[in-house]
DNA sequence: CTGTTCTACAACCATTTGGTTGTAGGTTAG
DNA sequence: CTAACCTACAACCAAATGGTTGTAGAACAG
């Protein structure tokens, strides 16, 4: 029947940034305090490079921004992504649960 | 410094699963309904072997299970799944707001 | 029995992802 | 001023992703 397809690709973005453990890190880390990208790449076995590109990944999707300190680039966490994201696995949960209340989210998804 | 990274392959394989949009509708349809693998096939305008292999993601990250059903596969939804997901973002939510009560969520993260 | 339906799976392809190294430019410390 | 530091970005690579077509087997309809 080929339904047409709603997509929303600032969620998937935010879902694809989640699915890795280093950058759900990152966003744990930057929650608990401000750090530069230097910082944070201290925490974790791999390139600077890399650690650079995972912010740029959590970025893209607004669940971190970053702020030029100087010479550092300081990386803040953005909760409303966060919450976003929370908020429309519960409107499933809603469903699924046969309230209807919710069912607007998921539709406009 | 090199944490020590605790990865949680599953958690990353529901956040991936739920990065794409007809994964996300496929999880919506199954949960309006049980259907078969076909029947959910024909709301998308794409191969029937790329809905396989849609449902095969789902189902790697537990967000559904199939049951034979003569020649059909039903596709049912596994609500707990998309719980955990939920609940992780709210203990997320929970760290940015200085509450420390489910820290330990992240932290097994 | 025969033909259709539903599923499984392999092979292939283009693009994205997650990592690397290297180069270069702006900023700060001494 | 000079050296060290922080960031940006390009080029490259292997593996994963998201799609395709094709083949084959099991189950059902008539």
């Amino acid at each position: 029947m080929v339904v047409e397809q709603l997509r929303d690709e600032e969620t998937d973005r935010i879902f694809q940034a989640l699915s890795d453990s280093t950058r759900r890190d990152i966003i744990r880390q930057s929650m608990l305090r401000e750090q530069s990208v230097s910082d944070l790449a201290k925490h974790y076995a791999m390139s600077f490079a890399a650690v650079q590109k995972h912010v740029a990944v959590l970025e893209r999707a607004s669940l971190v921004r970053k702020e030029r300190r100087g010479r550092e680039q300081i990386v803040h966490s953005n909760p409303e992504a966060l919450r976003r994201a929370a908020r429309l696995l519960d409107a499933y949960e809603d469903l699924w649960r046969g309230r209807a209340a919710r069912i607007d989210e998921l539709l406009s998804d």
